[in-house]
DNA sequence: AGCTGTACCTGCAGGC
DNA sequence: TGCCTGCAGGTACAGC
């Protein structure tokens, strides 16, 4: 489900709700999911821990503890965090809760349980697969138009690149055809190959999309919510995503799909060079 | 080094 | 209704 605008948006829903508050007890439901600790130490650690702040990077949602803990969020493709006032009932994909002192509650939720979370010191953040990897965030000075012209020069086919999370971070299947799209450049095309100009695009593109895409509180194709199971608006927008054999918006050419780096790839093959 | 295929999971839509 | 296939926002890993 979830890409950087759709992580950052629960972020921002989750922190007017859990902020400040004190988990009292978290309830393992299914135990794949937490992949550090073990489940016994996973409760007791979390146990009592003050939630000071939470963080998005790239797709991860951080929140920090207190005594210096974190807990890790992956959502996979179809992981949600969904807040209640009370205890709540929940059904076979609800994995994880936590309890907080005034009763209130949040719900891990994963119907495919590709997501994965980790509750570890500040020392121990790194050892989480991938964090440490991470690429620059790209709404952040950090991903600078220099930067990118340089990152493009691997030789690389383009979706590849854009998904790759160390190159940057955050972007996904659907974000990175969307962009690929406004940008008039065709998935395949080897990276290093780029104009400058296109480079330039592409690198406007990248902010422009992913700024409207939080805008509108990510994107709603199958089950994504905010924490609030708020469901997003950027699904309206879209050029590309799953339009296959439906006419371009721009040209009327049908829009055609491929599959690249195993992921449906959606394009328009007059628009897009 | 880069890329493909596959694995991990479950549900849903479409064809017959 | 049922069965089958293909597809789905993610990442990791073996192997070419």
């Amino acid at each position: 489900m979830p890409e950087l605008p759709e992580v950052e948006t629960i972020k921002e829903s989750l922190k007017a709700k859990i902020l400040f508050k004190k988990v009292k007890e978290a309830d393992i439901l299914c135990e794949k999911l937490i992949k550090y600790p073990e489940k016994p130490d996973f409760i007791k650690n979390i146990k009592d821990k003050k939630i000071k702040n939470l963080q998005r990077k790239g797709k991860f949602l951080i929140l920090k503890l207190s005594h210096n803990y974190n807990l890790v969020v992956h959502l996979g493709m179809t992981g949600q965090l969904l807040y209640f006032n009370s205890h709540q009932s929940f059904d076979k994909h609800t994995h994880v809760l936590f309890n907080f002192e005034d009763s209130s509650q949040l719900q891990y939720n994963d119907v495919r349980k590709f997501g994965a979370l980790w509750l570890v010191s500040d020392g121990w953040l790194r050892f989480v697969p991938g964090l440490s990897e991470l690429g620059p965030e790209p709404l952040k000075k950090e991903f600078s138009l220099e930067y990118f012209q340089k990152a493009l020069n691997k030789k690389s086919i383009i979706k590849y690149l854009l998904l790759n999370q160390k190159n940057l971070a955050g972007l996904g299947n659907i974000y990175v055809d969307e962009i690929l799209f406004r940008a008039e450049i065709h998935p395949r095309r080897p990276s290093s190959e780029l104009s400058d100009l296109e480079r330039e695009k592409l690198y406007y593109t990248i902010l422009e999309v992913l700024g409207e895409a939080i805008k509108a509180r990510g994107t709603s194709v199958v089950n994504y919510m905010d924490g609030n199971s708020q469901k997003g608006e950027f699904q309206r927008h879209l050029k590309v995503y799953k339009r296959l054999g439906n006419p371009c918006y721009n040209c009327e050419t049908p829009v055609e799909r491929i599959v690249l780096a195993g992921r449906g790839t959606y394009f328009c093959p007059k628009c897009q060079h």
